[in-house]
DNA sequence: GCTATTAGTTTCCTCAAGGAAACTGGTTTC
DNA sequence: GAAACCAGTTTCCTTGAGGAAACTAATAGC
């Protein structure tokens, strides 16, 4: 019939020779961006950075302890990480009463990436220091 | 003459038991905040995701492999990337001008980074799937 | 001369991030 | 009953992130 088709069909794009490892980089470039958009913004690096290396917080010690943030921002930052699952609320009974934000076991998966994340970011700070 | 002031000074504030180990905290903390201005974003680290993973690329290859990503913030970020000394631009003489984009030695620093947070990515993946 | 390709830039737009300050509501202390 | 502390919420505002589409400029092939 149409021998015309073939060698069309077969010259006019290049085949992924390398088509299994190129969907696991996909798979990886996908993942890259699950994170940042879990932990992407001014904050939440800072607030887990925070919980981890100090403990346990209120609301009030966090607000001191994470420089620059204000209460709305806070407690929406501290709102997203709880559906992320990332840290515990529990409001305690005591006089006024107050609020715990704890790291969760799965929070506490992130500590090679946040560890990694700040070791290069101590290295980084001396790397721009020197040229200046 | 006055001998109201000294007890006043001395009971107001609470002396920080542990000074050193919490200024090296609060080190970590800025280095956190200072990865995350660099890094932070929609875009800057599936752009070097893309670059680590398959290798150097022309701007229009980026635009093809940095999923949804437009010429204008493209251009942006990969300025921003140069400027923070992540990868390099090259104008090749080739007849339609190309320019070869790559990372550098110092970006080449931020591969356990990018790995990590692509490892937990991909577990991330696999808990939130399971629960739903 | 028309179209295509490369590498952007420019213009105009929207929406979300983020911030300051005032306010709520409950409790304790003086 | 006034002041202070905790844990927020609400309102109003500004800035910046990000996006779509059109445009520039150079070159090559048809």
């Amino acid at each position: 019939m149409n021998d015309l088709l073939l060698p069309e069909n077969l010259t006019t794009k290049r085949l992924d020779i390398n088509e299994k490892s190129c969907q696991e980089q996909n798979r990886k470039i996908l993942a890259a961006r699950d994170v940042m958009e879990i932990l992407s913004g001014k904050w939440k690096i800072q607030i887990l950075a925070v919980l981890m290396y100090k403990g346990n917080m209120r609301f009030m010690d966090l607000l001191r302890n994470v420089h620059g943030i204000g209460a709305k921002m806070l407690s929406k930052e501290l709102h997203d990480l709880e559906i992320n699952q990332l840290l515990t609320r529990t409001v305690l009974p005591t006089k006024p009463i107050t609020v715990d934000y704890a790291i969760t076991p799965y929070g506490k998966t992130l500590r090679p990436v946040i560890n990694t994340l700040v070791s290069w970011g101590l290295t980084h700070r001396k790397t721009i220091m020197q040229q200046d």
